[in-house]
RNA sequence: GGCGGCGUAGCCAAGUGGUAAGGCGGCGGUCUGCAAAACCGCUAUUCUCCGGUUCAAGUCCGGACGCCGCCUCCA
């Protein structure tokens, strides 16, 4: 079946056609580790592992590859920004490594919290310096940069194209800037390739280049990572909105002056969380959640993924608790439901079921992976008569390979003995119609962390 | 100044010309000693508003109002 992705250069949905047959190559634009992942950011990361996951239902052999900016880059071009990760050594009396390396290893926990896919390779920027100042060379030997005030600048008037991409003004004169100007730039959009102009002395992270002791601009790590992996030619390349305009502008022109073609078929773009009144949530901000923050007031990481999916990923998501609540409820329905068809049937089903929901879903998944319809699709099933339970565990296996919900997590929980005998108890008192201890057992099951579930035949127990 | 998005039930949200998905919540029912769980049923004559095109519009066009993003760093 054809994949339809939204390809942001056309701005509309596109038949997916890989390079080559039965194999996909992914860029996903990582995070700078200064700080924590807050729940936007983990937004990106889920929309790229639905990407992935999805075509792998589809058959395709994937090689992602999400980098890791350790590179403290500055947060404007012109000589006023700080150091990100500076400023967090700073801020915790470590050095931009430990600094690094400690929000890394975060940010990776986080990931296998929210069920996420770890890419094959995780790239740092640091261990690419070499990789980023060969293709900076590149770049001079081609004629498209040039030298001024020690930095070294990408020349974008040599670049038809530049722009075109986020369909932004050319003509500088119309272009209304927030930024001071940097004074050595030939044209106001040129940006850094390698800095050796700084502002801190004692910057800690610096490395020899042929124009000196520096750093490398930001720009050039992911396109020096990503054709060390993937090749001088990609597939796909995806990231949050917020790239289009400066960091995928910039990536496209140098690569593909480097290059002396066409870079990446697929640029795909995930849109903000927001919170309050549709404001993006943003680090500087007070409205900074973190994946803990919600887990620590009692949800599941995947509450927080089936969040997510409820929203396709191209729109804007407005976070709050009441529609986090509100997944959390859907989930937990989907899971005990689970629980029980694997409790009767345990490994008793078909492997590859043959469904019309099977079509169902593959088509809503792969029209530019609609999340909220696939979702639909499986509550669909769910409530199915005609389907057999043993065909519905199937179904849902299936399904969870691409929604990737956990939703067999609470399947088989051991009963401990205390609360068996609690039940049997319970059981006696009930069959004595004294429903005062009865009741009282019940509480005393529950504040335990156990629901008691009076049915036809019997009472059973689960975790709640 | 330029570019772009959004406005669908109490909440989240799908839908890109054919007569309003799905989930949550709420209500009613079955079950239960009661409750919970589970299951079944109901829950937007209507898609911010006003015009237009069309046999047909939430969907296309024009306008109004409201909200937001980008053109600095950001997922």
């Amino acid at each position: 079946m054809e994949i339809f992705l939204t390809n942001t250069p056309s701005g509309k949905k596109e038949v997916f056609i890989p390079l080559e047959k039965g194999k996909v190559g992914i860029y996903t634009c990582g995070l700078t580790v200064y700080n924590y992942a807050h729940i936007g950011n983990l937004r990106a990361y889920v929309f790229s592992d639905i990407l992935r996951r999805t075509l792998e239902f589809n058959g395709y052999k994937v090689k992602h590859v999400m980098n890791i900016t350790d590179v403290g880059h500055l947060t404007d071009d012109a000589d006023e920004g700080e150091d990100k990760l500076e400023k967090g050594a700073k801020r915790e009396k470590k050095t931009p490594l430990e600094i690094a390396r400690f929000y890394e290893a975060e940010f990776i926990k986080d990931l296998k919290m929210m069920n996420i896919l770890i890419p094959q390779i995780m790239p740092r920027a640091t261990e690419h310096v070499e990789e980023m100042i060969e293709l900076v060379k590149k770049l001079q030997d081609k004629g498209f940069t040039y030298s001024a005030g020690g930095n070294v600048y990408f020349d974008t008037s040599k670049f038809n194209g530049y722009r075109d991409l986020a369909k932004l003004e050319k003509d500088p004169e119309k272009q209304i800037s927030r930024v001071e100007k940097d004074t050595f730039k030939k044209h106001p959009f040129d940006f850094v390739l390698w800095f050796t102009r700084y502002k801190y002395d004692k910057h800690s992270m610096l490395w020899d280049s042929p124009w000196g002791g520096g750093f490398p601009g930001w720009h050039i790590e992911c396109s020096a990572m990503a054709s060390k992996y993937l090749g001088e030619r990609i597939d796909i390349h995806t990231g949050g909105i917020d790239h289009i305009p400066v960091h995928h502008t910039n990536e496209i022109a140098q690569s593909e002056c480097a290059f002396g073609h066409r870079w990446v078929n697929y640029w795909l773009h995930s849109d903000w969380l927001v919170v309050g009144e549709g404001e993006k949530m943003a680090k500087s901000k007070e409205n900074f959640l973190r994946l803990k923050t919600l887990t620590d007031a009692g949800y599941d990481a995947l509450d927080y993924r089936y969040f997510l999916l409820g929203a396709h990923y191209r729109k804007q998501l407005e976070f709050t608790y009441e529609a986090l609540d509100g997944a959390r409820n859907a989930l937990k329905k989907i899971r005990n439901r689970a629980g029980e068809l694997i409790k009767s049937y345990g490994d008793c089903f078909p492997e590859e079921p043959e469904s019309e929901y099977i079509d169902d879903f593959t088509r809503e998944v792969n029209d530019d992976l609609n999340t909220p319809r696939a979702l639909a699709v499986m509550w669909e099933a769910l409530s199915d008569n005609s389907l057999k339970e043993a065909e519905k565990l199937s179904l849902l296996r299936k399904f969870d390979k691409v929604l990737g919900l956990d939703v067999f997590a609470s399947g088989d929980v051991k009963i401990p003995v205390e609360i068996e005998e609690l039940i049997r108890k319970r059981e006696t008192a009930r069959k004595s119609r004294d429903f005062i201890t009865a009741d009282q057992l019940r509480k005393d099951i529950e504040s335990r962390g156990y629901e008691v579930l009076d049915g036809k035949d019997g009472t059973k127990v689960r975790k709640s």
